[in-house]
RNA sequence: GGCUCUAUCGUCUAACGGUUAGGACGAAUCCUUCUCAAGGAUUAAAUCGCGGUUCGAUUCCGCGUAGAGUCACCA
């Protein structure tokens, strides 16, 4: 158990900016958000841009706009400077060059002289030993002094066995072997990651650092490092990895192919998706899986993170996002459709047909990208040689369908333009369907009539979004 | 290869060392139904293997197996 303190909680979420977020990003930030939320805590974006090479323009643009999405807010970040603090570490380079002079003075720190070609040979050499690679075991002694354009690298002093708390994997240790030196500053002046989120986040006073399995194996040199400085380390919270959801055995690297904002272009609920991921490795117990905002706010404990890695289910993602549309007022979910559809298919008579049928959001995409609502707007094309087959009702005879698209006929005449409603269509339809064997035999050729499918949304409801006129003269054309 | 970590239905997961191993997604079947959906009901489906500790292991320990992470002037 982490030990309780009074301090504040700060979290932070840490990304760099070398692309879009994946739902592994995605979920680390969720759970910094929800712990500092849940209590009453900061949470602080802050931009990793360390790395100029491997920099992608209008990423962190691009960040911003998948947290402002999911609703995760931050209380600090590169948007909202304080005074004397800044959330963009290429912006804080003078205060990494102060922490380094620290780390000189000590004795923890010096400047490395061997070039890359060097590195190269000694990894090789360990490599035909078949060890791990420990740049300390070639470290040379003599010192010069740390000049820009050399790399600084932190000195191991005392290699020992490093043992840890970590609030979801309980104790961790690793042996000396896992203590190296490694680079603070580069050789083009910028530091590390390794270096500059200690720096950071013991600047920005961070309590609890969420993170991926990944840093477990390195976590001990920045133990090290908060010691050399006399500095307290945050609460480790390692979340399980998420594992692609594709190959049956090689659960390879993280699924990380998707850009969260894709969801949202396909129409999934923001607090669907933060339902989905935040069960995506965390589980309050009990049989309540849908959870608004608030009360996952309300649930999460960082106790019940869970330790093995959790493979993506995009059906469940399917589901949650169906619970959370019932939960949605109907105009929200209106204004929602008519967002979502391509802008010539935006007019409002088409919602009650989506509305009726809406199942997974997702679904209605489906449906306009084949084309399957494409009859509310134009004549269809009825299927030319395949007519019969399509019109016919199991084996009803061309004579009767014929016959029962007349009768419709007659019947929707009967009811004057005003109340050509679906409930009155349905009415009178299916006082005449009644009397049919099946009420197939009528209804079916109808609603190929209206709407050139043999699948599709019931008559009725189509009938009253055509209108009486253009209803007529479908039914007329088919005949 | 070294180091580190993980292991319950197909998937996400629940179970003070004592349960007929529970729920959800998905699947299958049935009901409803003019089709496709939606909705309702039912069913199948798991403790990786071998030892040990214990009156009793999903749970604790060891070994094996399988998988993951890491071993950068990337984060």
């Amino acid at each position: 158990m982490p030990e309780k303190s009074t301090e504040k909680v700060v979290t932070r979420f840490a990304p760099s900016p070398t692309g879009f977020m994946h739902v592994g990003n995605v979920r680390t930030a969720i759970y910094a958000w929800l712990w500092a939320r849940k209590n009453n805590g900061i949470f602080i974006l802050r931009i990793e841009d360390t790395d100029k090479e491997r920099e992608v323009a209008g990423s962190v643009e691009h960040i911003i706009e998948t947290l402002k999405w999911l609703g995760l807010d931050y209380d600090a970040g590169p948007d909202k400077c304080e005074p004397g603090m800044c959330y963009t570490q290429s912006e804080r380079l003078e205060t990494y060059k102060k922490y380094a002079n620290i780390l000189i003075e000590r004795g923890f720190a010096y400047a490395d002289l061997s070039s890359r070609e060097e590195i190269e040979e000694f990894r090789k050499k360990a490599k035909e030993k078949k060890q791990a690679f420990l740049f300390r075991d070639y470290r040379s002694e003599n010192k010069i002094d740390w000049k820009p354009g050399i790399p600084l690298r932190f000195k191991i002093k005392e290699p020992k066995r490093t043992i840890w708390h970590d609030a979801v994997r309980g104790e961790l240790s690793a042996g000396p072997e896992a203590l190296d030196d490694f680079i603070l500053i580069k050789s083009d002046g910028y530091p590390t990651y390794n270096f500059a989120h200690i720096v950071d986040d013991i600047e920005m006073g961070i309590t609890h650092v969420v993170r991926g399995q990944e840093f477990i194996s390195s976590t001990p040199n920045y133990i090290t490092v908060y010691e050399a400085l006399d500095a307290t380390p945050p609460v480790y919270i390692t979340a399980p990895p998420i594992m692609g959801g594709d190959g049956n055995k090689k659960m390879g690297k993280r699924d990380g192919a998707k850009d969260v904002l894709e969801y949202r272009n396909e129409g999934y609920l923001p607090d669907a998706m933060l339902n989905f991921l935040a069960f995506l490795g965390w589980n309050p117990g009990g049989e309540k899986e849908i959870y608004t905002r608030e009360e996952l706010i309300k649930t999460f404990d960082i106790e019940q993170i869970q330790i093995s890695g959790a493979k993506m289910n995009p059906e469940k993602l399917d589901w949650i996002n169906k619970e959370h549309l019932k939960l949605l007022p109907k105009e929200e979910i209106e204004k929602n459709i008519l967002a979502n559809l391509p802008e010539h298919m935006r007019n409002p008579k088409i919602i009650p047909i989506i509305f009726e049928r809406i199942s997974k959001w997702s679904d209605v995409r489906i449906m306009v990208e084949a084309g399957e609502l494409d009859f509310f707007f134009k004549q269809p094309e009825y299927a030319k040689e395949k007519l019969k087959e399509k019109i016919q009702y199991k084996n009803s005879s061309p004579e009767k369908i014929t016959s029962n698209l007349k009768l419709a006929i007659k019947t929707l005449e009967e009811i004057n333009e005003q109340n050509f409603t679906t409930e009155n269509i349905k009415d009178s339809l299916m006082l005449i369907a009644n009397m049919q064997e099946s009420r197939g035999e009528l209804l079916h050729p109808v609603r190929y009539a209206l709407s050139g499918q043999d699948k599709s949304p019931d008559p009725f409801i189509i009938a009253s979004i055509l209108g009486k006129n253009e209803t007529l003269s479908r039914l007329q054309k088919a005949i």
